[in-house]
DNA sequence: CGTATGCAAATAAGG
DNA sequence: CCCTTATTTGCATAC
């Protein structure tokens, strides 16, 4: 698998920070390698330096005291200077090329239900990934584990960049297609979605991040300009009602939960608010009740 | 100041 | 068009 082996990072002024080797820098552990396991952890404890000399990362995504990283005989690591290559159209990005060792080796004997279940939310991505199953692929033929290594190499690249989530939010914005705030981008980089939503998420991420280096690169200025992108409607911003509407809109709601289009309308220009927004705001609550009580069932107190 | 997160708008999909 | 149910996503604010 050629160009994989390590990535060159660049700062906001273009100018070439470090690179990024894909597989472990072991820590000079000469010795004798280890014989017994040859699971390659997936994980890049380096620091990640910005233009100020700045630590802006440590990745380590292991909990545990590094363990020996076991090294290929021959890593023709070094691709020593050479510029950065124009982004193509990848429609696959790196691949991992290591055997992801699961993170957890159980070693306690004892008493130790480490399951973090959760009961059953839709799970996240990270949940997901991290369960000692590790299939890899979602019952809908996400791949997880590719998108758990582009959200991880996302992230150092935004950082590479200057950027904040606030930022890429902003430039996302500015946008054609869809819309996402700091949230989106944070739970993103956290796999704190779900695959359908990561797997919807990921190429609008990757699209503009790559067209932001390629600015960047060319020491545009403003890399927080347009990118090309599917006329798509974006989402309504979400409104927030005052806390007199909502005492308002909880009045109405108690003498009547399921009001009719007429007297949504009249509400509506009482509150001064918009129809539509009047309306979902009591499908909401009625929702919203429902599963409250729903709950409560199961709840003895 | 940037990032994480709880609660709840907004949206999707089936009637 | 409106409802319900399930989900996605963002505002506001905690960290």
């Amino acid at each position: 698998m050629p160009g994989i082996s390590s990535q060159i990072l660049t700062n906001a002024q273009g100018q070439v920070i470090g690179t990024l080797p894909w597989v472990v820098n072991s820590a000079s552990v000469a010795a004798p390698a280890p014989a017994q396991s040859l699971q390659v952890q997936a994980v890049t404890p380096q620091l990640l330096l910005n233009a100020q000399g700045q630590v802006i990362a440590t990745l380590a995504s292991s909990p545990l005291p590094p363990p020996v990283a076991v090294r290929k005989p021959s890593t023709p690591e070094s691709p020593a200077k050479s510029e950065v290559q124009p982004i193509q159209p990848t429609p696959t990005v790196p691949q991992p090329a290591v055997v992801i060792a699961s993170p957890a080796p159980a070693a306690k004997p004892s008493a130790s239900a480490p399951i973090p279940i959760t009961c059953s939310e839709t799970p996240t991505v990270s949940q997901l990934v991290s369960k000692p199953h590790t299939p890899s692929l979602d019952e809908d033929g996400i791949n997880l584990e590719e998108i758990r290594e582009f959200a991880k190499n996302f992230k150092i690249r935004r950082l590479s960049l200057g950027l904040t989530q606030t930022q890429v939010g902003q430039a996302l914005t500015a946008t054609e297609g869809p819309v996402y705030s700091q949230s989106a981008i944070c739970r993103f980089e956290k796999l704190d979605i779900t695959p359908k939503s990561a797997q919807k998420l990921k190429p609008v991420l990757e699209k503009w991040l790559n067209e932001a280096e390629l600015r960047n690169q060319e020491g545009q200025q403003n890399l927080m300009e347009f990118v090309g992108g599917e006329p798509s409607k974006k989402r309504k911003r979400r409104t927030s009602f005052t806390p007199q509407a909502i005492e308002a809109l909880n009045a109405y709601f108690e003498k009547n939960p399921l009001p009719t289009g007429q007297e949504i309308t009249e509400i509506a220009k009482e509150l001064n608010y918009d129809r539509e927004v009047v309306r979902v705001w009591f499908c909401n609550r009625r929702q919203t009740l429902k599963n409250t009580s729903k709950l409560n069932v199961f709840q003895i107190p």
